[in-house]
DNA sequence: AGCACGCCGACT
DNA sequence: GTCGGCGTGCTC
């Protein structure tokens, strides 16, 4: 017997290693299992996970050495699991060990055994001893012990401390006597703080539902993902409840995504209202010990749901029945570090290897997917219909003839007459604006010029509750400077609107109203969401809630009558071919938050552009009309579904030297792109050009076939790495980016 | 990735 | 004559 290994210590070499087994180990082998094996010249023993058992191999047998031994770890992974990571490897160009690594996050420390297990002393009476024969004086420590264990069958160690009052010696003396006898039991990390009832009945679907559960419950090939696309309040959390408790009741497991667990904690109590402990969640904020306790539930058969955002997908249960993907569309579904792995495609793969089905749904889907939904790769399911009979309009207003009415500030009189009104009639409102800060940039009346961070090329926003200027991508924070730091002059403006500005004047239009604000500043500790989000939700007055983007995704605030967005353009000004799908999206969501009790909707969305197609698609909630014109745009311009994009990125601190590297590829792809098959864009700078003092230039690839194009840019970039000193240089690749930066 | 080997320049 | 710079190549 041979194995085929992956050096746990040695993650840049992507190359598997054979080794013998000895006839003593070979009944304890397995894939996804550590051993020890002897390495290189010196034989020094190094850890290594099994990613295949083998027979035969090619191998000259003179090299061949034999695994040492085995290690604690246990089965960090299955032969799916690993399949998987080979197909990431291959698929987003990164090597296998960080694939793994994206997989079990945890290995490296546990096979360190630098994760300590939680463990829980059981004592217990022993059941060989006979307690009559023993003559144990009444009052004693030992007596009291065994009664309290007569009682409770069995106790931690702890517990009988504490109840009892005592110190462990007694405890010791009767374990010396063999009275009491000592199991050692596995506890698991709890990492969901959510309190909750199990629901006597559950919810009854709506004839709509139960159609498109029925079409997903009775489908047996799982070849093709289901699209539920349903508008907000349509209940689809109530189909993937429904689908997931048939799912269990054929013993298999499930798998929910979500795009941001901490702000759906609804989420997650009503999941845990429904499968109680048998619900576990799982995010990158978690510690890594947090994160192995979930991982070993999963493979213990602990648990039965996993809820959680990207990682959650690795989850590995043993007979995976489900997977859902809520808000499919959304951008975070990318990673943005290698590797740089979809979510969808992911769990595509997933799905096939374990036919589980697969459910995307989305208000909004992205582009791509519809698409595929219409070429019949997707099955489309419709919800047309609310749950409960609020509705909602959707007003534009122009700001440019309020500016021209000589309304100078962020709040248009439509929008301050609508949160007038709500006040007075004691309602709640949220106001919407993409961008935390005060002003988003300070500039100079004399001469122009606004005022730059020094490590990146980044207007810096204005905080006015510390007075200080900072810069959002590197964090940095700077005095603000008195006088121009160009031509001296004294006179500097704060330009721009931050949602610190919004709340500001907020303040004293309405000085009585209870305004809070949620972005990044203010959401920095661990509860403050849900502070913020329970104080919102509790408050008798009127409040307004003032946030960025974190507020349109999946918050459900029952009592909310009027929306506004303070600026739409923000998103639409991206310069992304995907500017106009983000808007429309965006709209859509927020629109979604009003309305959801009893009360009727309204959102306001003011917009210095409001002709804007994305803007009166979501105005009429035509998502059919938005998807229509959208992608013949698409097609006409030629980009994505129609086509696959891959970024390279270079960067370096010597400006010249990237510039001059990135030239040097244009050219040698324009030289190899003898058929034209492919659109190279380019070079151009980042949208930010300069990060923590780094200049980053960008080309863009645009090819029709997705390995084609990979292909030929690899061939490029061997090409540029044997005619140019890459020294200092540093290369991003991204394919398919959820946007362009 | 890590480690050994090896070939060249700068010192005790 | 030796110490150490890092370029190259190999590891079952």
């Amino acid at each position: 017997m041979f194995i085929q290994v992956l050096l746990v210590k040695h993650s840049g070499l992507d190359k598997f290693f054979t080794y013998a087994v000895p006839k003593y180990l070979e009944k304890d082998i397995k894939i996804g299992i550590v051993v020890s094996v002897p390495f290189g010249i010196s034989n020094n023993m190094t850890p290594a996970y099994i990613v295949d058992i083998i027979e035969k191999t090619d191998v000259d047998m003179n090299k061949i050495k034999y695994v040492s031994s085995i290690n604690s770890a246990g089965q960090l992974f299955s032969k799916h699991m690993f399949i998987l990571a080979k197909w990431m490897s291959n698929k987003y160009f990164t090597n296998i060990s960080a694939c793994l690594k994206c997989i079990i996050p945890f290995a490296t420390k546990l096979v360190k055994n630098d994760i300590p297990i939680k463990e829980l002393h059981l004592l217990r009476l022993n059941p060989d001893i006979d307690l009559q024969s023993l003559t144990i004086r009444k009052n004693t420590h030992a007596y009291n012990i065994i009664s309290l264990l007569k009682e409770y069958n069995s106790l931690s160690v702890e517990d009988v401390k504490s109840k009892l009052s005592i110190k462990i010696t007694p405890i010791s003396l009767l374990l010396k006597k063999k009275i009491i006898i000592l199991t050692k039991i596995r506890i698991f990390r709890d990492v969901t703080t959510n309190r909750y009832n199990i629901a006597e009945d559950s919810v009854i679907l709506t004839r709509e539902q139960k159609r498109v559960f029925d079409a997903i419950s009775k489908c047996e090939n799982n070849d093709k993902p289901f699209l539920l696309h349903g508008v907000t309040g349509s209940g689809k959390t109530e189909i993937y409840v429904h689908l997931i408790r048939e799912i269990i009741q054929k013993n298999k497991q499930a798998i929910v995504l979500v795009p941001e667990i901490s702000l759906t904690p609804q989420m997650v109590s009503y999941f845990k209202n429904n499968f109680g402990n048998r619900v576990s969640v799982t995010h990158s904020k978690l510690t890594l010990a947090e994160r192995y306790d979930q991982f070993s539930k999963a493979l213990y058969g602990e648990i039965d749901v996993m809820i959680g955002s990207r990682s959650a997908i690795f989850t590995p249960f043993k007979d995976l029945g489900i997977i859902i993907i809520d808000e499919e569309h959304e951008k975070s579904y990318k990673s943005e570090t290698n590797p740089k792995y979809h979510i969808k495609e992911v769990a595509i793969k997933l799905s096939e290897l374990t036919n589980a089905k697969l459910v995307l749904g989305s208000a909004t889907p992205s582009l791509e997917t519809y698409y595929e939904a219409i070429n019949n790769n997707v099955v489309l399911l419709n919800l047309e219909n609310k749950i409960n009979k609020a509705t909602t309009t959707m007003d534009i207003v122009d700001m440019r003839n309020e500016l021209s009415n000589g309304n100078i500030g962020v709040l248009s009189h439509r929008l301050l007459k609508e949160i007038y009104i709500n006040l007075q009639n004691q309602e709640k409102t949220i106001l919407f604006l993409n961008r935390r800060g005060h002003s988003s940039f300070i500039s100079c009346r004399k001469c122009g010029k606004s005022i730059m961070c020094d490590n990146c090329n980044v207007n810096y926003t204005y905080h006015i509750d510390q007075d200080k200027l900072m810069c959002h991508y590197c964090s940095v924070i700077k005095v603000p400077p008195k006088t121009c730091p160009s031509c001296t002059s004294r006179y500097i403006k704060y330009l721009g609107v931050g949602t610190q500005k919004v709340e500001e004047q907020l303040k004293r239009v309405f000085p009585k109203a209870n305004v809070l604000r949620m972005d990044t500043d203010t959401t920095r500790s661990k509860y403050s969401y849900s502070r913020i989000l329970d104080e919102f939700k509790s408050s008798r007055k009127a409040s307004i809630l003032i946030g960025t983007q974190m507020l349109s995704k999946g918050l459900d605030f029952p009592e909310v009558s009027l929306v506004g967005v303070i600026l739409a353009d923000l998103s639409l000004n991206l310069g992304d071919f995907r500017a106009a799908e983000t808007t429309f999206q965006l709209l859509v969501q927020v629109a979604g938050r009003a309305g959801r009790g009893d009360v009727n909707g309204r959102v306001i969305v003011q917009t210095y552009t409001p002709d804007h197609y994305a803007i009166l698609c979501a105005k009429e909630g035509s998502y059919k009309k938005f998807f229509d014109k959208e992608i013949t745009l698409r097609k006409l311009m030629g980009y994505p579904p129609f086509s696959h994009i891959f970024i390279v990125m270079i960067s370096a601190n010597d400006e010249y030297r990237v510039k001059e590297c990135l030239s040097s590829l244009s050219t040698i792809m324009h030289k190899n792109n003898v058929s034209k098959s492919y659109n190279i864009l380019g070079p151009a700078p980042c949208m930010i050009s300069k990060l923590k003092n780094k200049h980053r230039w960008k080309l863009i690839i645009i090819g029709l076939e997705e390995d084609l194009l990979k292909e030929y840019t690899f061939k490029c970039l061997k090409m540029l790495k044997d005619m140019y000193d890459m020294k200092d240089i540093t290369i991003n690749l991204t394919l398919n980016p959820s946007f362009i930066s």
